[in-house]
RNA sequence: GCCGGGAUGGCGGAAUUGGUAGACGCAGCGGAUUCAAAAUCCGCCGCUGGCGACAGUGUGGGGGUUCGAGUCCCCCUCCCGGCACCA
């Protein structure tokens, strides 16, 4: 954990600026501290293989999780050495057992024991341990921060070559993570290379691919290449590929006792305990003589108090009416933990409570199998992974005590892209940031519409721009869509937000064009009274049609085809809308009172009615009643595709030349191949851009284009 | 640093399977209506050249594959999300 030496507190990550704790400054350091973690690695394979049994689930989402999840096939050995006359091990992981014969040193992590002996006599590794624990414990932090190591002064033996090999300490390998250990082969790993050089150490190529010639000199993308290297001065493995060598390699360390195989898993366990007020009380109770005692079914839940004071840290750490309790076993003086769970616990099974919210019994009880699993789900994608991956276990887990049935809690999936605003703030009297509402902010902006500066409106005082982020409360950047909603209405904001972006894209705030939204409905708006104060009339069944009536019925059918795609399978509505307005355009220019006419503009306005009813779907209510007197919107059906409106006698072909663009043709729907040839080859601005020359190729894409290469 | 996305007119975006780049909307410009304005309606609207017909050019940058690339492949830049205690 991220310790803040000064405020005596576990800081957030995000509350770790730099490697200073946000609020005191003070460098922060790493800490173990004892927590209760929710064994979400005994689902990894689960977790991972199910995601291929979850179609209705964003690629990227699926890909991030496998990526998280991280299943490795590699082999796990040890490195034997001697310690004060005892036998010891050094085991650590690698995927690339191909290259074992490369290993010039070892690095183990600051808190690995192996560190802390050899800084007994060590106060310079000492110091440097010390070190080591400061700064952040963020997985980006670590990744990004400057490498370095100091050697131990133990060494260990090569499994396989039997040479002795330094053990290092380095401030890049983590102690939690796998076995704090790993041996390095600085030839082939690009980290490794980088310290190789720093300190001086050895590097010995191992792996070669053909054409390529190895440099101590520099890295290359090669050195790392599993697929096309073999080994080289690597004795009896020489010549074997990655493949055939790791199994070589570890048949051998097998044999010796040494090592084995091993799948393992970038997964780690999920530490739930929070040093938090705000969160569901973990339930135990630490006994002086029983140890850490479940608090018993019939005592659940245990509830948070609400009688607190608010101050620095978590009041119920401070309060022995809430920890002072007695053990269920002995029945002897005993304290409740006080750390609560991470609110990831709750966000991973509220979809289910919702289908039992009055049980007071029991958390879930059978409707929640009547209901799951959930059809659609709708989240940003900034959950792309943990709350999406917490909630997937947490389901595993209520499926295998038996609250609920079904294996995966979401069917479909859709992925907001988050709604991002700029970020303004002040640095406050305390060194804090002031973070200030983009809504009260002023920008100047220059002549390509860049920001060059921003002032607070209350005082007309510059205010410091910060980048674009996501809406967060901490930021202090989101934007209320209340003022749209009492300026227009709520139908012309959701028809608004609905039009700006596909969901699933990211969206910079802007009200620019809501005006656009609120003239469309009203456009509707008028459409409809206009049809209708004229009479409502049946709609159009059958019967001859003029062209103009005809090409009104291809393009609303076309609509209708295209909202229905764009609503259920692409959940793309911004395009939805569009089509719609292209429609609505398209009615506005026909002119004629006739009964047919009259009929098919019945039949538009009805389906355009429904089309826009999920967007829009309190004027849509309303227009319908006027539509179909005494009949409600909530009823009907959805609009059909009439197909057979959409067959189109003529085509319109586009006529490329050496594939620009020169001209097009009209042709009947079923114009032979031939035929369409002759004709792009007959026309006149075609004929001038092939400047005489025969013509090479002729490329037909029915109902397309057709290409002449010359 | 690693993983996942993204970049298209002045702006938001469209182009779904490699086949008309810029649909739809905003802003802007011109016109109609009006005493005037608002509202509404009609037209124009990537860039360069041209009175125009039209031609050239153009989807972050560089290369490639293809009859044809916004779309596929390789390399790069920048932006956003996640990186396990923001949730």
């Amino acid at each position: 954990m991220n310790w803040d030496p000064v405020d005596h507190t576990v800081l957030a990550n995000e509350q770790v600026i730099d490697g200073r704790g946000w609020r005191s400054g003070a460098l922060v350091e790493k800490r173990e501290i004892p927590m209760y973690f929710m064994r979400i690695t005994a689902y990894a394979d689960e977790l991972l293989n199910e995601l291929d049994n979850l179609p209705g689930w964003p690629e990227q989402v699926r890909t991030m999780q496998k990526n998280w999840i991280g299943k490795s096939y590699g082999v796990r050995f040890a490195f034997p050495y001697q310690l004060e006359g005892k036998a010891e091990q050094l085991w650590v992981y690698t995927t690339r057992a191909d290259t074992i014969m490369g290993v010039t040193f070892c690095a183990v992590a600051a808190e690995h024991p192996l560190a802390t002996h050899a800084a007994k006599n060590n106060p310079e590794l000492a110091a440097f341990i010390e070190e080591c624990k400061q700064g952040g414990v963020a997985e980006a932090d670590l990744a990004t921060m400057e490498k370095k190591g100091m050697a131990t002064g133990i060494s260990v033996t090569h499994p396989l070559t039997g040479e002795q090999v330094p053990v290092w300490v380095g401030n890049y390998v983590l102690m939690g993570y796998g076995e704090g250990a790993v041996m390095a082969v600085p030839a082939h790993d690009e980290r490794d290379f980088g310290f190789a050089k720093k300190y001086n150490l050895p590097i010995k190529q191992v792996i070669q691919v053909e054409g390529e010639t190895f440099s101590l000199e520099a890295w290359a993308e090669w050195y790392g290449d599993k697929e096309k290297g073999v080994c080289v001065n690597s004795g009896k493995y020489d010549g074997l590929n990655h493949a055939q060598a790791v199994d070589a390699i570890a048949a051998d360390l097998k044999t010796k006792n040494l090592g084995d195989k091993q799948v393992q898993y970038r997964l780690r366990d999920w530490g739930i305990s929070r040093q938090r007020y705000w969160g569901c009380p973990i339930p135990i109770i630490h006994c002086p003589s029983c140890g850490d005692v479940p608090v018993p079914a019939d005592q659940l839940p245990v509830v948070l108090p609400e009688d607190v004071k608010i101050d620095v840290g978590s009041p119920i750490k401070k309060m022995p009416s809430f920890y002072e309790t007695t053990c269920p076993k002995c029945g002897g003086k005993a304290e409740r933990e006080t750390d609560t769970m991470d609110t990831f616990v709750e966000s991973s099974w509220y979809y289910a409570r919702y289908t039992g919210p009055d049980n007071d019994k029991s958390m879930l009880d059978g409707r929640a199998k009547y209901w799951l699993p959930v059809d659609q789900y709708i989240g940003g994608i900034e959950h792309a992974i943990l709350h999406l991956l917490y909630a997937r276990f947490f389901h595993k887990l209520m499926r295998d005590v038996g609250l609920v049935e079904c294996n995966e809690p979401f069917t479909r999936l859709l992925t907001q892209g988050m709604v991002v605003a700029p970020t303004f703030y002040r640095d406050g009297s305390d060194g804090k940031k002031q973070w200030i509402n983009p809504a009260d902010v002023d920008l100047a902006l220059d002549d390509k519409g860049r920001p060059t500066g921003a002032t607070l409106k209350a005082d007309g005082q510059p205010v410091i721009i910060g980048g674009t982020e996501k809406m967060s409360k901490s930021k202090n950047n989101g934007v209320d869509p209340q003022a749209i909603i009492d300026q227009y209405g709520a139908d012309t904001a959701r028809l608004f937000m609905m039009f700006a972006a596909p969901p699933d894209q990211q969206l910079e705030w802007s009200d620019a064009g809501v005006e656009g939204a609120f003239r469309f409905l009203k456009r509707l708006w008028k459409a409809v009274h206009d049809h209708v104060e004229q009479g409502v009339v049946a709609s159009y069944a059958g019967g001859e049609l003029n062209a103009e009536l005809k090409a009104l019925r291809f393009q609303l059918h076309s609509a209708i085809q295209k909202v229905s795609d764009d609503y259920g399978r692409r959940q793309q509505f911004n395009t939805a809308i569009a089509a719609v307005m292209e429609l609505m355009n398209a009615l506005g220019k026909v002119n004629g009172n006739d009964a047919t006419t009259r009929a098919v503009m019945q039949e538009a306005l009805e389906a355009v009615v429904r089309l826009l009813a999920p967007i829009v779907p309190h004027i849509c209510h309303a227009l319908w009643s006027e539509l179909k007197p005494g009949s409600c919107l909530g009823s009907a059906a959805w609009p059909e595709v009439d197909q057979a409106a959409l067959v189109q006698d003529e085509i319109e072909l586009m006529i490329q030349v050496n594939g620009k663009l020169r001209g097009s043709i009209t042709v009947s729907k079923d114009a032979a191949k031939d035929a369409i040839e002759q004709l792009a080859l007959a026309n006149p601005n075609v004929r001038k851009f092939m400047e005489g020359k025969p013509a090479k190729k002729v490329i037909v894409v029915p109902g397309k284009l057709v290409n002449v290469v010359v």
